[in-house]
DNA sequence: AAAAAAT
């Protein structure tokens, strides 16, 4: 906290008149940068002129960012049942007064909200060109991989579940999903690699809910107060949770596939009473789910599909013991008996290889654990303790994320941070950048850093939430929703937001602290440039960053972003230096990345209005009149 | 060293 208030000091120094805000002046409130050299005294308004200068803890709006401290008056279990995002209420919440079991509830319908939302939102769904990713090249090996499909209407899927792909507008099936559809639907095992924003959550759910489609009616055990889901979906946080379950409610609405979600947090009984009522789809963040088991009150004994999304997160060091216990401890069918599903957005190294040795970084599938073979690291011992003959499939990401993303790299001290980073919002400001149609998405290191950045942010006049894992559940919820509704459209987090969430319109990342690990830093930036949309992302670099100069640097070159001649210095240092370049300690897992190469975006850039946003106008551009995303895409594409 | 995930 202290350090905030001596940034702040410094920078209002540089203005001469730090005084005359009306009631109290925040102290060392921002002084943008073309009022630095005069007096503010008659210039105050600068500041107060903003959208919100709200004070910090005066962002009561109920709409508005969670007041840290307060909480309390909101009722628990309201709060949850607010869902985040979507705004449907998904089943039980306030109505949920015990009325009769499940079959006398009317089912919500998830789409109400998506079909009053403005008239753009059509035009927006068609606009999307699916076809810039016709020509991705393709390449195969291996015996008796279900050929891939081009369209959903030729696979069978199901009347109900065919309905509600139109619903949601998916027109064509991505990259992803023409392979690992019908790979899952002829009952293969499948480990995935496939960026962000590649549609993944309707890859690996279609499968299921279809297949689920076909047998909710088996016999299950009637264990009082037990529940036997058919399908497991394990995530490493609890909003990505929340996430799936909102889509997968929606790919599986009038199919009588019921999908219930646990994650810690927020009130258990709410949960026990989703799961009471029947459930065929649990979707879990992993510490809730082993209370639940240890509780009884879920088995695993019935589960046909396990789904890991983000599953080299799931399986680094810090989630394996649970994983393991859930997986391999409790009554859950091994491989084999059981269809099991791991997807992640970052590739092992060996894809990487794969991609540099010949394969021109296109699409790849290998069949079963040969390729893998080669160099037994942890990740991979791991996943094939889960799998069983499984098809191994690597989507090169062409056209979505990275060649969509400007990447900025700004050498700045750790002292000149927040400063700089109130030039860069004063300046979105101006340019109108800002708002419902320009939010910014503000990464940090720490929970505390996150606390003083968004209290530093209020004090001068920048509308910001945070998001960490040390607040409540119920305020992560309430920031994430205030973040985008665009009430506060500058939020604050950490790596709890790095990962697979679907954020439409954040139209900048900026990495304020750069995290340790380059994989990170993709998933990071991942949250801008979504759903054909162009996104900036801004990293700050300093002394403390050295050990990552080398891979951010071969990064941004892959991507065809400038990349500073002095952050090619930091990585030939960092190279000769003994830097075992982007390798990382504790022997890699996800060492590999993006393996894209030239050929294969041409034609995708020229779609998305390319150019590599050199400036900051043109990282910006497509957000100024842009109008919204249409929100069935975007969640498509994650 | 940090973050996340159960109470």
């Amino acid at each position: 906290m202290r350090t905030s208030w001596a940034d702040s000091a410094d920078n209002s120094a540089i203005g001469s008149g730090n005084g005359n805000f009306s009631a109290h002046p925040p102290r060392g409130a921002y002084v943008p940068p073309h009022l630095r050299n005069r007096s503010l005294s008659s210039e105050v308004p600068a500041v107060s002129h903003s959208p919100a200068p709200l004070p910090a803890n005066d962002r009561g709006n109920p709409g508005g960012a969670a007041p840290h401290q307060g909480g309390g008056y909101f009722k628990a279990d309201q709060g949850r049942q607010q869902g985040y995002g979507s705004g449907y209420q998904t089943g039980g919440g306030w109505n949920g007064r015990g009325a009769g079991r499940d079959r006398g509830r009317r089912e919500v319908n998830p789409f109400e909200n998506d079909e009053s939302d403005d008239k753009s939102l059509e035009q927006e769904n068609s606009g999307i060109n699916f076809e810039a990713y016709d020509d991705i090249p393709v390449e195969t090996s291996g015996d008796n991989v279900p050929p891939p499909v081009n369209t959903f209407a030729e696979i069978d899927l199901g009347e109900a579940l065919n309905h509600n792909i139109q619903r949601c507008k998916y027109v064509k099936p991505t990259p992803v999903q023409r392979y690992a559809i019908p790979i899952s639907l002829s009952g293969r095992d499948l480990m995935a690699c496939a960026q962000t924003g590649s549609g993944k959550t309707a890859a690996f759910c279609f499968p299921i809910i279809s297949g689920i489609m076909r047998e909710q009616y088996v016999q299950r055990p009637r264990v009082a107060r037990t529940a036997f889901p058919l399908a497991l979906i394990l995530s490493p946080t609890r909003e990505l949770s929340c996430q799936i379950h909102d889509e997968a409610k929606k790919f599986s609405y009038q199919t009588g596939v019921k999908v219930v979600v646990a994650y810690g947090g927020a009130p258990i009984t709410q949960q026990l009473r989703e799961l009471e009522r029947g459930v065929d789809i649990l979707v879990a963040t992993p510490g809730r789910l082993v209370d639940l088991l240890e509780r009884a009150r879920v088995s695993l004994q019935m589960i046909r599909y396990l789904a890991l999304d983000e599953a080299d997160r799931m399986l680094d060091m810090g989630f394996e013991p649970q994983i393991r216990k859930i997986v391999e401890q409790m009554d859950m069918p091994p491989p084999g008996m059981r269809q099991t599903l791991l997807f992640s957005a970052t590739f092992p190294k060996e894809i990487q290889w794969a991609g540099e040795e010949g394969n021109d970084g296109k699409l790849l599938i290998k069949v079963g654990p040969t390729l893998l073979a080669r160099n037994v690291i942890d990740y991979e011992r791991l996943a094939s303790d889960f799998l069983s003959n499984y098809v191994f499939l690597a989507v090169g990401r062409v056209g979505s994320s990275t060649d969509l993303i400007a990447q900025r790299v700004e050498y700045v001290l750790e002292s000149d941070k927040r400063s700089h980073l109130m030039d860069l919002l004063h300046a979105q400001r101006e340019n109108g950048i800002y708002g419902k149609q320009g939010l910014t998405l503000v990464f940090v290191e720490t929970k505390k850093g996150a606390d003083a950045l968004e209290h530093c942010l209020c004090v001068n006049g920048f509308p910001a939430a945070s998001i960490h894992g040390d607040r409540t559940q119920q305020e992560r919820e309430l920031a994430l929703r205030s973040f985008k509704t665009g009430n506060t459209p500058i939020l604050v987090a950490t790596d709890v937001a790095a990962r697979g969430l679907d954020i439409p319109r954040v139209a900048h990342v900026v990495n304020f602290d750069l995290p340790n690990d380059i994989d990170d830093y993709v998933h990071r930036i991942g949250r801008t440039g979504r759903a054909g949309k162009m996104g900036l992302a801004t990293a700050f670099f300093n002394e403390s960053n050295v050990s990552l100069a080398k891979p951010l640097a071969d990064l941004m070159q892959e991507a065809n972003q400038e990349v500073p001649a002095w952050l090619t210095r930091y990585a030939a240092r960092a190279a000769y230096s003994g830097g075992n370049r982007n390798r990382r300690s504790g022997g890699s897992r996800f060492g590999g990345r993006d393996f894209r190469r030239e050929g294969s975006f041409n034609k995708s850039t020229e779609y998305y209005g390319g150019g590599n946003g050199g400036g900051a106008a043109g990282g910006y551009g497509n957000y100024g009149g842009g109008g919204g995303y249409g929100q069935g895409v975007t969640s498509a594409w994650d």
